[in-house]
DNA sequence: GCAAGGTC
């Protein structure tokens, strides 16, 4: 019998597949598939089935020195004991193994792991090795042909990461911990990949808080040709004769100001009209993936959750790539046949069918492990997939067709007119040729209209303005941004990047959305710098990699990159030696201030939050148990500590963070303080009649608010009420229940609740039947459906009424020639 | 209860 090993179920079964014929059949063992067929087996394992870590005798973290963690043994133990188990298993009745696990390094030392457990129970069976970059046919049956040995060298490079990464995070994430005496849960991180994203995270920071604003002038003016104007700027030449807009000196701007507003007629001096091509996007690798569906509104986490559904499902091919060069294997033709007779993604695979040729894009990025993510050609029936599953399957199947789809050209026309020796200039682009636009609506194509003129010509002059600004510090990372620029630095992998964010968010470093760091954070990127450079730079990537060439190469060995690594480590350490305290004592104190709202009212202390042995969160005074004082938060989400101070309390805003239902507390003293019964609205529905119940706004210690009734706790009748804004009770009643309409007054616009019994039935029916008409448009997803509704576009009718142009502008990710293809198909 | 890397 012959053992396959491929590195996941998925791959087991499409080699088993094309292997076979289709003809294998399967049976589970221990819970893993094993798929079999004419003297063959193929198992998948789950990525790496061992780990590395110490021996058990150095697992009591106070018990052990951190600094001993550098000597110490490092072991391998099976991590998934049912897959190690099978293999086990079928190695003892194999006469030959095969590894397939992908072709990259990991995959090498995922191959190596499957080698050492058949090795174990079997000396002398012969293990060969094959590679291929995607499960297709022809790939794996050329593959399977020409067998290979496995590559020990790249394997031990794979190792002597996993070494180094155990040592130096374990040892510095103990220490750190330690020193400052946070232990269990909330223990203080460092490590290779994720410390120096965090100091990204944290340099930006602190370039945004030195950061000192200066004030400019810009001054804009309208021209006008016949009936049509445009807006122009003006601009002037700097000592480097560069073009340059903003003036820093106010007498400057006045005096341009005067003299250009003294004037009615400005004289065109120049005029460039050039063309520009618009080449069609690079197919996706998982980063580009993440950047795109982020700029339509899925986070990082739920864009790979959701590819890592529609790949299971056979949809789209592996989500987890750095290629951005499609193999000579997928023929695109093929590919936009399969799509054809879609209803509503094939008239755009029929109109690029009608190329004579087509070539798709390159990018930069040609790699061995698998191909860009591209859809397989099995086209989901919607009623297959999710909304938020169709839009992102949606967006991999355009992506796809945009590589293979024609640039786009655009004509720029830059005017420059002179008034009184002032120049102002304007910019105008047209879309002369969509191109992939087209079919890839994801992408703005909003134009700027500036007439045809002519040098020479005379335009009408107006509307002067002088705006007074101020230079803006640098911008957040986004975390898709994070995640490119950590590619960037060579830092993670395309399986990793996305859940270092996510790590980095539950070790409270960060928080919100652009992230922003803790003082925890910066406290722990402070001790990092001064004591151990290394962990917070990108270098120790750069160099562990090197190191891995040179250990796949032959030119060095596990030992050699190790024994190096460790003798770092201990200079680190020698250097930490006399500094615990002073670490821990700033960590200390960064945690508190992570968690301080301002002093405590009753005795001057700090106001903490904190969490109860439950789980939940209250605000305590850290004067306790000297001071007792304590206020309750709301029992949905997770508090966070805003900028912004109530200004009767001193106390900080709280914000509650619960996803969608994300919302500001404000000032927990003053909700606490008006807490109570509010105005009596009508007769309890379900004890007035017997008890002479009374329904009543209430609010809560912990600021939430309801309709209750005022017989609380014997009767427990309650409606449901916003979280945000003023509750007005009005003059109208609701005829059927006898109570006032209500009105919430918050944000701009005040809207009217109504009856609230009537308001909680309408909630009720909505929730089982959610769903707008709009998701009946294909590509339309919840999110979009949200995001409409944001802009005022809550149904078909208004979608057809809707002006494109303007709705682009206020929706994200939706671009006008989409909308236009949603109305005349609506 | 440490890392980073696979996979789910």
């Amino acid at each position: 019998m012959e053992l396959i090993i491929t590195e996941k179920d998925n791959a087991a079964r499409r080699i088993a597949d094309i292997l076979s014929g289709g003809t294998y059949d399967s049976s589970r063992e221990n819970g893993v598939n094993v798929y079999e067929w004419g003297g063959k087996r193929c198992v998948g394992l789950s990525g790496h089935v061992v780990g590395v870590d110490f021996p058990s005798e150095y697992s009591d973290w106070r018990d052990v020195e951190p600094v001993e963690l550098i000597d110490a043994d490092v072991e391998k133990t099976a991590t998934k004991e049912n897959i190690v188990a099978t293999l086990r298993l079928l190695a003892r009745r194999a006469q030959r193994v095969t590894i397939a696990t992908d072709y990259d390094r990991e995959g090498e030392l995922i191959g190596k792991e499957a080698y050492d457990i058949v090795r174990n129970v079997d000396d002398d069976v012969p293990i060969r090795r094959v590679r291929f970059s995607s499960i297709t046919e022809n790939e794996v049956q050329n593959a399977f042909d020409e067998p290979d040995d496995l590559d020990f060298d790249l394997a031990a490079a794979g190792e002597a990461r996993q070494i180094i990464d155990l040592i130096w995070g374990a040892a510095l994430t103990r220490y750190l911990s330690l020193s400052a005496g946070q232990l269990g849960d909330d223990f203080i991180s460092v490590g290779r990949v994720q410390s120096p994203t965090l100091k990204l995270i944290v340099d930006r920071e602190r370039e945004i808080q030195a950061f000192e604003p200066e004030e400019y002038w810009e001054l804009f003016a309208d021209l006008r040709k016949d009936e049509t104007s445009f807006e122009a700027q003006y601009f002037y030449r700097d000592e480097d004769d560069n073009e340059a807009e903003r003036i820093w000196e106010e007498p400057v701007a006045n005096e341009v100001y005067e003299t250009l507003a003294d004037g009615d007629v400005a004289t065109v001096v120049d005029v460039t009209r050039r063309t520009r091509t618009d080449t069609p996007p690079e197919p996706f690798n998982t980063t580009q993936f993440i950047r795109a569906a982020s700029a339509i509104g899925y986070s990082a986490k739920r864009a790979m959750s959701i590819a890592e559904d529609l790949y299971t499902a056979g949809y789209i091919t592996y989500p987890r790539t750095d290629n951005t060069v499609y193999p000579d294997d997928l023929d695109p033709e093929d590919l936009l046949d399969e799509f054809v007779s879609h209803p509503s993604l094939g008239d755009s695979a029929e109109s690029l069918l009608e190329a004579d040729e087509i070539t798709p894009t390159e990018g930069d990025e040609e790699t061995t492990d698998h191909p860009p993510i591209h859809p397989t050609g099995e086209i989901p029936s919607r009623g297959d997939v999710s909304d938020d599953e169709w839009e992102v399957y949606e967006l991999v199947v355009r992506r796809f067709y945009a590589t293979v789809a024609d640039a786009a050209v655009w004509e720029h026309l830059k005017v420059v007119a002179e008034a009184n020796d002032h120049r102002l200039k304007a910019n105008g682009k047209r879309l002369i040729e969509p191109g992939y636009h087209d079919i890839y609506p994801y992408f703005s194509t909003t134009e700027n209209y500036v007439p045809d003129v002519d040098e020479g010509e005379e335009l009408a002059l107006s509307d002067v303005e002088l705006e007074d600004k101020q230079t803006q510090p640098p911008r957040r990372y986004g975390q898709s941004r994070l995640i490119e620029t950590m590619e960037g630095m060579g830092i993670g992998t395309k399986s990793t990047r996305h859940n270092t964010l996510e790590k980095l968010y539950d070790r409270g470093y960060i928080e919100s959305d652009p992230p922003r760091p803790t003082k925890l954070a910066m406290a722990v990127v402070d001790a990092a710098e001064n004591y151990a450079d290394r962990i917070v730079s990108e270098e120790m990537t750069a160099q562990l990699e090197a190191d891995m060439d040179a250990i796949a190469s032959g030119e060095a060995t596990l030992d050699d990159v190790t024994d190096d690594s460790r003798e770092m480590l201990e200079e680190i350490f020698a250097n930490l030696a006399d500094s615990r305290e002073e670490i821990g004592d700033h960590l200390r104190k960064s945690l508190k201030d992570d968690k301080r709202l301002g002093p405590c009212p009753e005795c001057g202390e700090d106001l903490l939050v904190r969490r109860s042995r439950h789980g939940s969160y209250f605000i305590g005074c850290d004067g306790y148990p000297d001071c007792e004082n304590t206020l309750p938060l709301p029992s949905t989400g997770k508090p966070l500590i805003l900028d912004e101070e109530c200004a009767e309390h001193g106390l900080n805003e709280v914000k509650m963070l619960a996803g969608r239902q994300t919302f500001v507390h404000g000032c927990p003293l003053c909700k606490a303080e008006n807490a109570g019964e509010g105005p009596v609205l009508g007769d309890c529905p379900d004890c007035g009649e017997d008890h002479g119940g009374e329904l009543a706004v209430k609010t809560l210690q912990s600021g939430s608010r309801l309709v209750g009734c005022t017989r609380y706790p014997d009767c427990e009748y309650s409606l449901p009420l916003p979280r945000r804004g003023e509750i007005e009770v009005t003059d109208e009643r609701c005829e059927e229940h006898d109570l006032p309409e209500l009105v919430v007054h918050s944000g701009d616009e005040p809207w009217e609740l109504g009856c609230p019994i009537c308001n909680y039935q309408e909630f009720q029916a909505r929730e089982s039947d959610s769903g707008s008409d709009l998701e009946a448009l294909d590509g339309v997803g919840a999110k979009t459906v949200e995001k409409l509704a944001d802009a005022g576009i809550e149904d078909l009718e208004d979608l057809i009424d809707a002006d494109p142009d303007a709705v682009a502008d206020d929706v994200e990710g939706v671009s006008a020639d989409r909308i236009r293809s949603w109305q005349a198909k609506a």
